[in-house]
Formats: C-alpha cells, sequence, structure tokens
RNA sequence: GUGGUCGUAGCUCAGUUGGUUAGAGCGAUAGAUUGUGGAUCUAUAGGUCGUGGGUUCAAGCCCCAUCUUCCACCCCA
C-alpha cells in the first residue's frame, strides 16, 4: 500500500509543546480571572442536534454550521424525486434533514441558553457560567480566522442587573492588563440602534441600517449611504440618518445629541439610560483599559437585546478579540421564557496570534523539565531512579534518561530541551553518596548531597 | 458563498526563452571527542517539484481541474 502524504482538514492545526505551553497560558489566566469573579465551569458536547443549533445565528449563521453525517443507510427508504422536490435547493434540505440531524458547535452562547432550559431546575439563580471549549465554523480561513477555534465564555443569566455588565468589562479589562494586551472596548446597546431605526421612521430596517453603520470604519459616508439605499431604506430616511453617521467625539456629546433625537422613542431613551448607568458604573470603577460608546459597533449575532460590547487590540491588526453582549430571551425558544442573560466570548486563538505578534509571553512560562539524571548503566539507572523520586517528591521536574546512551547524546538531549540542571551520578558518586550537579547554563559542575541538590533546584 | 494568491528536501528559499543527473543555507544523522552539551571541521542521508489530467521529441517551468496556504469581500472570535 502506498503511503499517502498525511493532513488535515482546512482551517484546523495541530499545536505543538511550545504553543500549547502558551495557549495554556493564555486559558489559565483567563480562567482564574473567571473564577475569581465567582463563576462556575461547565462543559457542553460537541455536537448538537441540528434543531437547537439553526436559526440562531441568522441566516449566515446556518449556512457556516458543520453539519454530521448519520450513521447508518440513510439513503435507504429516500422517496423517488417527486413534485416540489425538482430543484436542486429543496432536494438538498430535504436530504439533509433526513441524513445530518447533529451539528458542531457554532459557538457557547446558544448550548449554554439550551443547557440552562434543560438543567433550570438544579441550577441557582442568577447562574454565573464560564465554559472554554472548541467551536467549528465552515468560515473561509484567513489571518486570525479558523474553522476549529477555542472560545472562552462567561455569562451571566436570570439576571435583568445592569451591574452584570459592568461586571464583564472588569473581567475583560482584569484579562487583557494581565496578558498585557492594550485594548479599546467599543461598546453600543440594540435599543439605541432600535431607536435610532425608529426616529428616522424605519424600524423595520434596523438589521439594514446597523449592518451598513458598522462599516463606517471601513468605508466612506458616501458608501454607507449608498447601501442603505440599496438595502431599500427610503431618502428620506437616510437623510434623517446623517447627524447620527457623523456623529463622533466625547461621550458626552454623543448622548446630548442622542438624547434630542429620541424625543419620540422610548426604546431609544431606554437604551441610552442604559449606557449610561453602565458607563457611569466603569467611569467609577477605573478600568487600566480605554473604553469608549460607539454607536456604529453593531454585532450581527440576532439574539442580542441591549448591552452589546467588542474589544480590539489596540497594537495589533486583527479581529475583535472578545466580544458579546446582552439577550433577553434565548432561551425563550427552548420553551423557558423570561430568562435574561449577558455574556462574552475570548477568542483565545486570536489573542494568542496577538500575543505572538507582539511578543508578550513571558519567557519563564516554558516550563519543562528541570533536572535530568544521566544514564550510565543498569546500576547506576537503580541508583538513579531512588534520587529521581526524591527530586519529584519535592515538586522538582525532572527525568532520566531512559536509555544508556552515549553521554555526548544524551547531553544534547538536555541541550535541546532547555533542561537547566544535569545530574550525573556514576561509580564515584554513588560511593560517596553525592550526586555530580551541573548549571548547563554556565558550564559549572559541583558535588552536591542529594539534599543540597534539592534546595537548589526547589 | 464571490474574487485573487501561494505550493520545490524536516524548515527558509534558488532554479534562465521548456532542454542531460533539480541546488543552497539551516536542521537531522554519524564521526573528529570511550564521564560532559552549545562553537568548529568532515562525511552521510533526505525530493513522484501539492495532487490528477493535458500540450510537447522533452514539463519544476505552459494549459485545465482539484486540494492546501494567505488575502479581500461577506461575516465573525
Amino acid at each position: 500500500m502506498a503511503a499517502q502524504k498525511p493532513s488535515i482538514p482546512k482551517g484546523t492545526r495541530d499545536f505543538s509543546p511550545l504553543e500549547m505551553v502558551r495557549r495554556n497560558y493564555i486559558f489559565d489566566t483567563i480562567r482564574q480571572v473567571f473564577q475569581v469573579f465567582g463563576y462556575q465551569p461547565i462543559e457542553t458536547p460537541a455536537m448538537e442536534n441540528l434543531s437547537t443549533l439553526m436559526g440562531k445565528y441568522g441566516e449566515e449563521g446556518d449556512k457556516l454550521l458543520f453539519k454530521i453525517l448519520n450513521s447508518g443507510n440513510y439513503l435507504d427508504g429516500l422517496p423517488e424525486a417527486e413534485s416540489g422536490m425538482r430543484d436542486a435547493a429543496s432536494r438538498i434540505q430535504y436530504l439533509t434533514k433526513h441524513i445530518a440531524e447533529k451539528g458542531l458547535r457554532y459557538d457557547l452562547t446558544v448550548p449554554f441558553a439550551r443547557f440552562v432550559v434543560q438543567h433550570q431546575n438544579e441550577l441557582i439563580f442568577p447562574f454565573k457560567r464560564y465554559q472554554i471549549q472548541p467551536v467549528w465554523r465552515a468560515d473561509r480561513p484567513q489571518k486570525g480566522r479558523y474553522r476549529e477555534f477555542f472560545q472562552c465564555d462567561v455569562d451571566v443569566i436570570g439576571s435583568n442587573s445592569l451591574l452584570n455588565e459592568v461586571e464583564l468589562t472588569q473581567i475583560i479589562d482584569a484579562v487583557f492588563t494581565k496578558l498585557g494586551i492594550n485594548v479599546l472596548i467599543r461598546m453600543n446597546n440594540r435599543k439605541v440602534l432600535a431607536g435610532i431605526a425608529e426616529a428616522i421612521g424605519a424600524p423595520e430596517r434596523l438589521t439594514d441600517i446597523t449592518v451598513a453603520m458598522d462599516k463606517l470604519d471601513k468605508i466612506s459616508l458616501e458608501l454607507v449611504n449608498e447601501e442603505l439605499i440599496q438595502r431599500g431604506v427610503t431618502y428620506e430616511a437616510v437623510q434623517k440618518l446623517q447627524p447620527i453617521l457623523n456623529l463622533e467625539g466625547k461621550i458626552k456629546l454623543k448622548f446630548d445629541t442622542l438624547t434630542d433625537f429620541f424625543k419620540d422613542s422610548e426604546t431609544g431613551r431606554k437604551g441610552l439610560e442604559e449606557m449610561r448607568t453602565v458607563l457611569q458604573h466603569m467611569k467609577n470603577i477605573g478600568l487600566h483599559n480605554k473604553f469608549d460608546f460607539d454607536i456604529k459597533l453593531a454585532r450581527g449575532l440576532s439574539y442580542y437585546t441591549g448591552t452589546i460590547l467588542e474589544v480590539k487590540a489596540q497594537d495589533v491588526s486583527m479581529g475583535s478579540i472578545c466580544g458579546g453582549g446582552r439577550y433577553d430571551d434565548l432561551t425563550g425558544i427552548f420553551g423557558l421564557p423570561g430568562m435574561s442573560g449577558v455574556g462574552i466570548s475570548f477568542g483565545a486563538d486570536r489573542i494568542c496570534d496577538v500575543m505572538n505578534e507582539s511578543k508578550l509571553f513571558p519567557e519563564e512560562i516554558q516550563a519543562s523539565t528541570k533536572a535530568m539524571f544521566v544514564n550510565f548503566g543498569t546500576d547506576e539507572e537503580k541508583h538513579c531512579l531512588k534520587l529521581l523520586a526524591g527530586l519529584r517528591q519535592a515538586g522538582i521536574p525532572s527525568e532520566l534518561y531512559p536509555d544508556s546512551a552515549k553521554l555526548k547524546k544524551q547531553m544534547e538531549y538536555a541541550n535541546r530541551k532547555n533542561i537547566p540542571y544535569v545530574i550525573l551520578v556514576g561509580k564515584d558518586e554513588i560511593d560517596t553518596g553525592k550526586l555530580m550537579l551541573k548549571d548547563m547554563r554556565s558550564g559549572e559542575q559541583k558535588l552536591c548531597t542529594p539534599d543540597e541538590v534539592i534546595n537548589i533546584l526547589s
């Protein structure tokens, strides 16, 4: 049989020990912050029933779901093509329903909502949970975009209090301060966006308006206006929108302008009030990182209803590395109405990319073996095994080279693995009960007792 | 999903208008050195030129398809 060239699916990656150490550093940091803020861990399966996932992420989202083929002879018993199944689209739809009932999770928020509904009687509300697991999206890979990536989610469900929003911003601030990434937290509120749509007399065009506004950072005002018209917003409404599109500057100015703008929109006023409360608290607490009220921030996920936020690294060009918001009725579709939640998601892979680009990983996280015993042969092995157990008991990561190979080879191994100390115990050392401890950096070596070695290495 | 882009040794890359046996550096392995790694020197191994078709006397190079990489759009972490 000819050997085939091995490969992994598009958009997925292997991680080397060095990369894993770095990734774990991020996961550990984030997890630690989550725990300090009183959140509890859960996990959910990699796959969900397709019915749980479909329709929760908007039209685009459905297309990006990875579907899992049923096992068995799923093609048996399918009816022949009949009327209404002539075109490819309806055939695919029919087939899909019958051959795929499961899908890989697209995010952690929807599975969480499902989890809350299923376990509502066991949970203590407000329920504060965190969840660090991979998610999958059938997107085209590019910079900072993978088909398999880790999200680190924190959510509070069962509380309307805006203090939760404030707490989440503190978590964001704490995580990125610890990791050493300068970020900008952009915040907005869906009610503000709804209010704007209402105030210009186009409430039914909310999504179109927000999607277009979101592009103001990338394309010119003229093009945004063009897109608005194209998306079916009337010329008159676009005219009314202009003062909002031009709104830049101090937070206070935004509030003043919008207060005036929302004379006739109760939704808008409500959103504005929420923003005011959250921002005031944030200002009081004093965060390390910058934050802003950004009216242009939209966020596509359709389930958000209140506060929305997005975090970007300041010094590196990369998509958002954290995002989230409040969803008032995500559990409603699963049969538990009136349960408001708010949460955010850290993109561990993008954070890792940012930290690599800015060289933010500390040197000392390369946790590996601290000391290696050279293997001189069967007698020495036996002796070293005991000493090795002593070092490990003392919590010193250590190992014994498994083969009685040439000394050069063993030393090279230690050198390449960046092991800082090598311990040589041969006939002489066994007789005197001492160990030869060699510092691989300086090259110096000296005879020590086992206790002295433990002292030096601890 | 739309448009573009990349692919030659483990890695980074040369390779002329299509022309004999596809090269370099780094790395790897062995030795110079039988209880001492990093530096140096020597030798050795390593390739179906992403894959599959086609054009040609002749293809790493030209054409088509396909996979992968990266990028823009869309969307997002």
